[in-house]
This record gives C-alpha cells, structure tokens and sequence, in this order.
DNA sequence: CATGAATGAGGCTTCATTCAT
DNA sequence: GATGAATGAAGCCTCATTCAT
C-alpha cells in the first residue's frame, strides 16, 4: 500500500499560519516549514509544487471559513454584533492578506485561480456585509446618508483595531458599540 | 567642487515610494531603484549604504510629516475632522507600515534606531490622537463609556476604509460622521 | 535515500589549501572554489555557510594534524629533530596562517569559535615545543641561559627556511643541526 | 603658483604602513587611506593612479631603508650580531611582505617594475647574508658543513621570533646567540 | 591640485526548485 | 512517497577607478 503519508495539508496550513504570524511573510520559506515540520524540503513539494500555490490555497482555506462563519451569522438579530464577533476570532485573517502584494500571481495557473477565488471570497465577505447593511437600513436601523461601500470599508477595517489578548469580549462589546453609536455622546 | 549631483535624498524616497506601492516591498530592490531613477545601483550606496537604511529613513520621514500635520490641527474647533482629513491625505502610509515586518530591524545599528525611531513616531500618533479624544470628553463631545485605547484604535483603523481617487472630500465627510455618529441612525 | 555527494569535506579542504598556496588568499572565492571542484557556486553553501567558516575549518583541520604529530613524537629519543621533521611535512601552513590577517573572525559564531580553536592549537604547539625544550634542558642537552619564549620562537620560525622539493631530508639534516650547534663552528 | 599640496608621499606611506600594520592588508583601501589623511579618496589617485602602485612603491622604499642599513653594518667585526640588531628594528617588513601574495604583479608596467625592484632588493638581502656568512666561514667562524643558502634562511627567518616590546636589547642577544651558537649546550 | 559624485566589476548569499536514489 | 544533493536565478554589497567641476 506504498509508505504512510508523513504530513497532510492541514499540517501543512497549521505549518504555514504559524511561521507568517511569527515571522512574517519575509520569514517563510521552504525551507522554515520544512524545518517546522520535520520533514525535507523536498517533500512539501510532494503536495504543493510551487511556494505561491501552498500560500494561496491556504488563504483561500482561511477565507472560507470566516465566510463560512458570516453564513451563520447573518440570520442573527443583531447581525454588525456578530461580524464583529467573527473579527474578533479572525483577527490575524487581516494580517496574512498583507502578504498578497508579495505574491506572484502570475506563477501559475493554480495560483491564478486561487487568486481568483480569493477576490471572489473577499467579494463574498464584502458583499455579505453589504447585504447586512443594506437590510438594516430597510429595517430602519442603519443610517441611509452614507454610502454603503463607506460603512462596509468601516467594518472591515475595524478588525485593525488591536485585541489585548484575554480581553476578545469586552473587545467585541466596545468595537460594536463604536460601529453602531460612534464616538460621540 | 566634485560634480552635481544627479540624484538626491528627496527623488529617492519619491521613488522608494513609486515603487512600494507599485510592487509592494518584494519589488523594491536598489536594482529597480536604480533603473527608475536611471543611475547606477552602486550610486545609491553612496546615499545609502543599505535597502533597509534607506526604507526606514523614507518611513520616519513619512512619519515625520503625519505627525507634524496632526499638530497644526490639533487646535481646531474640530479636531477628529482634522484627523480624517489628513489621513485622506496619506492614505498610502498605511500600505508603507505593512512593510514593517519584512524590515530585518537588526540590520544595522542606522537600521535599529530609524525603526525605534519609527516607533516613537507612531507613539506621537497615538498619543495625539488619545489627548485630543480626552479633550473631548472633557468638553462632553466624546462618549466616556469606552477605553480611550479602543477608540483611538478605531481612528487609526478608518484610514484602511478604501479612497476612490478623485472623493476626496466626500470620503472625509462620510468617515468623519461615522467616526463621530456611527452606523446607526 | 537522496542522491550521491558529489563532493564531500575532503574535497572542499583539498581546493581550498591548493587555491589558497596558489593564489593567495585573495584568489580564494567560492567561485574559483566552484570551478576547481566542477560544481555550482551555491553547492559549496550547502557545506559551509560563509567562506570563512570553511577556511577556518580548513585551517583548524591542518593545525589538528601537526599537533598530531607532534604528539607522537614527542616520546623520540631526538625530540627536536622531530619537530624540524614535521615542519618539512608542513612547510605550508606556515603560509596558511598568512591568511589570518584577512579573515574576518567576527563573521559569525562559527567563525569565532574556530579561531579561538586555531589559537588554541597554535598555543599548543608552542607548548609542546616548550614542554620539549624543557625536559631536554633537564637532561643537561638544552641550554640555559636563554629564555624558553626565545627558543620556541626560533623552533617555529625556522618552518620559514625555503625549502627545494626533493631536498626534504637534507632540509631537515641541516636545519636540525642549526638549530642544534648554531652557524658557528 | 597653483594650489599647495596637501599631502606628499611620506605621508601616504606613513599611513599605508599604520594601516597595514592595523588592520592587515585586507583593512587597507584607498577609503581608509584617505580617511586616516584626512583626503578625499580621489586624491591619492594624483599620487598614485593604483593601489598596487602604491603599495609596491611602500614596499621598495622599505626594502631600500633595510639593505641601506644592511651596508652599514657588514664592515662590523661582528656582522651577524649586526644583522639582528637590524631585525629588531624592522621585525614588521615581514608582516608588509606577507602582502605579496595579494598584489596583482601585472596591474601596470609600473607595479611590475616595482615588484621587480623588489626581487631585487630581497635578493641583495639575501646575498649580503650570503657574502657576510661566507667571509665568516673563510675566517673560520661560521661552520662549512651546511650550504650557504640554508644558512641565510636561517638568519631571514629568525625575523619571525616574536619581540616584547621594550625588550628588544634582550632580544638582539639571545637571537644572537641562538644563531651563533645553537639551542644546545 | 582637490574633490564629491558616479560607476562597473566582481564577489557574497539565499532560496525555490529540480534530480536521482 | 521521502529525501539529500545540486543548481540557477536574483538580489546584496564593496571597492577601485573615472569624471566633471
């Protein structure tokens, strides 16, 4: 039955999440995740053959599962509540979208089309946002004076705003409060 | 005496920058530096003797004029407007900060003190914007009910909420009531 | 598993010590290094990380050798001219140590500790020859009215006297008896 | 009556010596050359239009300083003693030879007729010792079982003995010694 | 003469990627 | 499948040297 597989992808995602968060995005090479995980260099090569497309596709995995997360949130009564509920547990989602300007994503056509379904995912986020927006305002609850590609901007880019670890709730309590009611009295 | 020079410290950060935010920090080599401004790659050690010198420099200098900004404003009848306002201004700083993590910050000592330096900047930030909030709430414009650390985060995260060129004005108007009234009605 | 070295350790020494006697520790490159082995120039940093830590190794490696033999000639009948006999066999390393002045020892910790290592063998040569020199001034051979440092110092230096290939033997005849009875009759 | 010189050739090879003896050959550039005098690097080129040139005219100009002294000193009765006593006072012209194997011999015309006046001036060295241990053996001081050259390698190499500062005088004489009468009783 | 500026040549390194076992 | 070894491409950096003022 040929040898057991020594690593699978989500090793090699969990692998990957680990070293871009530590180091960055500059710090991840072949040669760090192979170190990670024990294994030769040459062997990640076994499951993704190109840096770029392993980079991508775990992004692409990121994303689905905050999207994932937002499909299950919009029934919620208090649906901006629950957007900033998931921020709160995707807070590092932002910061491996910064290493996309790092990527070349011409390399290959896996990576083309990773690329592609990420944009589509971002659409998705930013579309589902909208939708929630939208819906509140016909509900009465959202302001109608601003554009809603403004507000959706604001709400993604409240996950900037840093999280004191062990401090996610009273994060969640006081970001939803700002969104809603802003700065003023 | 000696010839003019061809380049200066001022084309070069134009062009560190061109280049950033064209490529993103993975394309900004002194071999692209050079070939956009049209001199030799070993010119540029003469200004600077190393890529990391010379893009922490261009970040204090971008600092330096942000953080200069937000003192001329500070004394405005409405100073989180003022804020708004020149964000809207330097929006790009924000895509130069992400760079930071690919900054191999021990370089060299130059290096190590631009980035405390670097640090510093951003802590006048932050403690401008945190005074100015305080100021308000003692004027009874701005809520008490939310740690000045948040609030002060949600300043600094607004300047990710995308521009379109050419609005401007309007993307300060809309920022600046939903910074102040929030999304809701 | 993985395919065959086609260099090894050995090899990298070899090259090294015969570029280096050749061309001089300025000749020495990993690419003229490459060249002589037939390999790529990046094949040479999966051995060795930085030129000087293989030159260093290179130079640990010979100096082990001669405090070697040293060691098993120590118990001769006729120590001294042991010694004159190993420096026939090692006449170069004498122009190895030239290169000293041209490393830089900080390079890294690797390089630092085999330079300490360097040193440390050198000092035990010259303990060795100082050991020597001192039980043979107790058995009444060596004189006594010059101080040991000085003695040693002449045993080294004399590694320096030219010698004609094919002449080895005469080389040690006549430089034993130098050093022994002096150029006066 | 034009500009005055700043800087003449004394001075440039007082500094080409300081350095060398410093920082090795390798810490010697034209950069640190011109800092040390306090030029632009530029201007040593109105002196000498290469680093070899420079640093082969170095090198004749002390060669010539030993052989002039080595003159004065044959008609000595004692003219060994005398050779030492020279040694003692130009013990760092073996650390500037040690350079040669870094110079390109073919740079210019100039460097090679340096280098050749350098030959030169090493072979006359050599044979004043030569011609000096030669008069000693017809007067039947200096032994005639060993050939000449090896003995005038003998006398080159005991330059190598490490002098303690301000312990020269001592020095001269047990070298002296040594040479005359070997390490045994 | 002196100089500041520019440059080219040459060496150093690091990885992603490919190969052969 | 896994691996150790080899490699090429690409960027970094340092000087000697030349140029123009």
């Amino acid at each position: 039955m040929g040898r057991a597989k020594t690593i699978d992808e989500t090793q090699l995602f969990q692998a990957t999440e680990k070293i871009i968060l530590r180091d960055g995005y500059a710090g991840f090479h072949f040669k760090a995740l192979a170190e990670e995980l024990g294994v030769a260099r040459s062997t990640i090569y076994n499951y993704f053959s190109k840096k770029e497309e392993l980079v991508t596709a775990f992004m692409v995995h990121l994303l689905k599962q905050v999207v994932h997360h937002m499909d299950n949130v919009s029934e919620n009564e208090e649906p901006v509540r629950g957007l900033v509920d998931i921020w709160s547990k995707y807070a590092n989602i932002h910061q491996m979208m910064h290493v996309m300007p790092y990527i070349d994503r011409e390399a290959t056509p896996l990576v083309q089309s990773n690329v592609q379904e990420m944009f589509g995912l971002l659409g998705s986020m930013r579309s589902r946002i909208s939708t929630i927006l939208t819906k509140e305002q016909e509900r009465g609850r959202v302001r109608k004076d601003i554009q809603v590609e403004t507000m959706t901007g604001l709400v993604m880019a409240v996950v900037q705003i840093p999280i004191q670890s062990d401090q996610e709730a009273r994060w969640v309590e006081e970001v939803y409060k700002l969104l809603k009611d802003g700065l003023y009295d």
